[in-house]
RNA sequence: GGGCCCGUGGUCUAGCCUGGCUAUGACGCUGUCCUGACGAGGCAGAGGUCCCGGGUUCAAAUCCCGGCGGGCCCA
């Protein structure tokens, strides 16, 4: 009798081997993309991270579903360009840098600045990465000079370059139009950019004066001090307590300025006093009425926030100082009549979360109204995962009604590439293919090419917009304006797998950028996924101190258990809501197929391929339903249930019934089997093993590789392996016995354990149903039968009768004596 | 005010598009078993008005209408 052990020496599956993998990868470069493929390219858009944090559980979960999509594209035989960038530009680092040196941006030299920013960018690009490849990312590379920088001179140069396109297209123009403007961040931000909190605050009745009538109009405002800014009334047209009033005059109070009252169906009746006062800048409502009734504005707000001369004896103050002096000077003069306490959106930064004013600044704008009929047109062409998040981004296009203000007053971002004659002030471009730095240097040229001057050139000192660069990370990462030949190639980009949290920003100028320059969809696929959040089901942020960091559960159950968890846990565009317990509960599944793997290790692989049992075809015969449905979950982009199914295959039907039955024969200590009957069962082990490990391959790398590597492939890694098809040879009708088997099994281990025998404990008469004959000898094995017949005894008396329900809706009768 | 998604045992989730068997699975819970890989196991079990109301249908978790509740986005 040989001596069979287990290859697989560790009793369970230990997290720090991942790290090992990784090095292992690493050396091997396994994911190298290879420019000179035969194989058809798949390009994946990696979201490239902001460095100006961590990631959380969140980021750490979302980022390891791209990879899935990579990796199963890659074992479908794509060549797959999965590149990692970092976004480094704008403002979210500024605020950063402001905040942990306590510094202003205005305030410090802009070399200085801009150093800073660097200094701190590295620091959280470091982090970022080391826990990219800790999550076992297959990135075509994580080295220094491979990873792609938005603010690196590269990449500046080609956003320049577009702009330059652009601008000569015309579709950039200048407005002096009111916007919305962060007083913290000191900059015109776009819609996409404007965050609405719920903020609680006063709605104040305020006495305004009726010229002609010399009656009061109690006006309701949650700005008072804005009072300086008025510019009309309106009233409902219908509003009947109003309808005397129409083409009066309304006298503001505290400055005595008349203002026309003028029925408009945009006053509400239902809210405040159904009269409302209409300020420049007060909202978007206002900036709108403004607009269309051809009222001249008055700048009340200041671009730091605070009120200007126009506001009186006020100026000066912030807005909040302001409005509640103003709210004082009302109340002592009697001209308040009562406040509300109501809570209503505030439109906030969504960098500083300050709340936003409408300031009018003078900002260059990328035309965007005019295209989104085509980009509404243009979408249909792209495959949506899951479908029915497309419907965010027609939502988005939909209530896009301005352009897209792109100039940011910001220091750390692309240089927008203008500088201005000094004579005749007109803009001019430089050439395309560098990049330029307006701010510190001059123009390539010397004379005005508008006038003629050579006084010389003053320098645009503003920058982009950050999402007007990482819009264009699809176009860079394939070589847009560097490798023609390969961008030819290769675009549109394959996918665009993100967040559905920014659909309309990253996604929608992505669309729009590679539309205004190309006049192409920029990705043939587009994957959005529902956002992580906590045990409660809110989302985390920093300000509910919510956040779930995942190194200390990487460290605890390993990145592939989390992995697993996040497959699991929701389907593709859900939700997924963290538990920690759930994420242990994966990895017990890790557990489990380390040991199947261990087990099946005992055993040498034959090298032919034996006569198979009834029972061996049977399990391929589940199997090939297994590769059936898990595939049809990966051609969803949807790992949920690849993993679920992979998982409830290979515990319930794998592990408890395939390998409890053959287990005798593998062994084959008594030699009751034949030596084919033996290599068949050592066959079928190892084949069904191998395919698990190919299905899990995407979702759980590294204890697939490890497995695989130690039993099959030393040198060969699994993620370079084709993923499994489902095989003809292995149909077979007798997966309709898996049922009345499984069924079979549990009762007679119920009837040993009801009767506080051992498993191994001779059963010495059973009767089963017939269908089972053909699994006969090995099922005479697990149980250990001494007389096994089929169908009913005649003489039922002296057994056990037992009725199973292998369906819900079917029954069975067996019967057993020990 | 509008759009999208969602509402299934204590908790989370599948099924819904394409109606049909006693509703899937996990975690937790209860009981029990040291069986040749696995006690971070095995086995067994309890636990559900499928949010409510109406309609279509022989038949509704599933389709339609109307509510209620939650989330996200927009105005």
């Amino acid at each position: 009798m040989s001596i069979l052990k287990p290859k697989l020496k560790e009793k369970r599956w230990k997290p720090e081997v991942e790290e090992e993998i990784i090095k292992l990868w690493e050396k091997e470069q396994t994911y190298k993309f290879n420019e000179e493929t035969e194989k058809p390219i798949y390009s994946v858009d990696t979201p490239p991270p902001y460095a100006s944090g961590k990631w959380h559980i969140g980021g750490a979960v979302h980022y390891s579903q791209i990879d899935m999509i990579a990796r199963y594209r890659r074992m479908q035989g794509y060549e797959v360009l999965f590149p990692f960038g970092v976004d480094r530009n704008g403002l979210p680092i500024e605020v950063q840098v402001e905040k942990q040196y306590n510094i202003r941006m205005r305030e410090t030299p802009r070399e200085k600045f801009i150093k800073l920013c660097k200094g701190l960018l590295d620091k959280y690009e470091g982090e970022i990465v080391s826990l990219a490849k800790r999550l076992g990312l297959s990135c075509n590379s994580f080295k220094s000079e491979d990873i792609y920088r938005t603010d690196s001179p590269e990449y500046r140069k080609i956003t320049q370059e577009t702009f330059i396109e652009l601008w000569k297209k015309g579709l950039v123009y200048e407005a002096n139009r009111p916007n919305n403007w962060c007083p913290v961040c000191h900059t015109t931000i776009a819609d996409a950019e404007v965050e609405y909190k719920e903020v609680e605050s006063f709605l104040n009745y305020i006495k305004f004066k009726v010229k002609e009538t010399g009656e009061d109009l109690i006006i309701a405002t949650t700005r008072p001090e804005l009072l300086c800014a008025c510019g009309c009334v309106i009233v409902h047209p219908e509003d009947d307590r109003y309808k005397h009033l129409h083409g009066k005059t309304a006298i503001v109070p505290i400055y005595g300025i008349e203002v026309p009252i003028i029925p408009h169906k945009e006053a509400n009746p239902e809210f405040g006093t159904g009269a409302v006062m209409i300020c420049s800048y007060g909202d978007y409502g206002d900036v709108r009425l403004f607009r269309e009734l051809k009222l001249k504005p008055t700048i009340a707000i200041n671009v730091d926030g605070k009120m200007t001369e126009a506001a009186g004896k006020y100026a000066g103050l912030t807005v909040q100082e302001a409005r509640e002096q103003i709210i004082k000077d009302l109340k002592e003069q009697g001209l308040l009549i009562k406040q509300e306490k109501i809570v209503h959106r505030t439109p906030i930064c969504w960098r500083s979360k300050d709340p936003i004013e409408f300031i009018a600044m003078p900002e260059y704008y990328l035309k965007q109204i005019e295209f989104l009929e085509d980009l509404l047109k243009i979408i249909d062409k792209i495959k949506f995962y899951p479908p029915h998040h497309k419907q965010l981004l027609i939502n988005w296009i939909n209530s896009v009604t301005t352009d897209w203000p792109i100039s940011r007053r910001r220091y750390y971002g692309t240089e927008i590439p203008l500088w201005y004659c000094k004579e005749c002030g007109k803009p001019i471009t430089p050439p395309p293919g560098k990049y330029y730095q307006p701010w510190r240097e001059d123009p390539p040229i010397n004379q005005c090419p508008h006038c003629g001057s050579t006084k010389g050139f003053k320098g645009e000192t503003r920058t982009f917009d950050t999402w007007f660069d990482s819009g264009i990370s699809q176009l860079v990462i394939l070589k847009y304006k560097k490798d023609p030949e390969f961008f030819k190639k290769a675009f549109p980009c394959s996918i665009r797998p993100q967040g559905k949290d920014i659909v309309r920003t990253w996604l929608y100028y992505s669309i729009l950028r590679t539309y205004q320059l190309l006049k192409s969809p920029a990705f043939r696929e587009i994957w959005i996924s529902g956002m992580v959040v906590d045990e409660k089901g809110e989302a985390m942020s920093k300000s509910k101190g919510n956040i779930v960091m995942p190194e200390p559960l990487i460290k605890k159950y390993g990145v592939d258990a989390i992995r697993l968890w996040g497959s699991m846990e929701a389907g593709l565009g859900s939700d997924i809501r963290f538990s920690e317990q759930r994420v242990g509960g994966a990895y017990k599944f890790l557990v489990k197929l380390w040991n199947i793997a261990r087990f099946i290790s005992t055993f040498p692989i034959p090298e032919k391929t034996p006569e198979l049992t009834a029972t061996d075809q049977w399990i391929l015969g589940e199997l090939n339903k297994l590769i059936r449905e898990a595939k049809e979950g990966y051609e969803k982009l949807d790992f949920q249930a690849p993993a679920t199914k992979t998982r409830s295959f290979t515990w319930e039907i794998f592990a408890s019934h395939y390998i409890e039955l053959v287990k005798s024969r593998a062994y084959n200590r008594e030699e009751k089997f034949t030596e084919e009957e033996q290599q068949a069962a050592w066959y079928t082990l190892h084949t069904v093993l191998k395919t698990i490990l190919k299905l899990l391959a995407p979702i759980t790398p590294f204890i697939t590789e490890k497995i695989y590597r130690e039993l099959y492939s030393p040198n060969k890694s699994i993620h370079l392996e084709k993923f499994p098809q489902p095989n003809p040879e292995w149909e077979t009708p007798l997966t309709e016995i898996t049922l009345i088997l499984t069924a079979v099994n549990s009762a007679i281990w119920k009837y040993k354990k009801d009767h506080g025998k051992a498993l191994r404990t001779p059963i010495s008469e059973a009767w089963i149903p017939q269908e089972l004959k053909p699994v006969e000898k090995d099922l005479k094995e697990m149980h250990q039968i001494q007389n096994l017949n089929y169908g009913a005894p005649k003489q039922p008396q002296n057994l056990q009768k037992i009725i199973i329900t292998p369906t819900k809706t079917t029954t069975q009768t067996i019967y057993l004596k020990l």
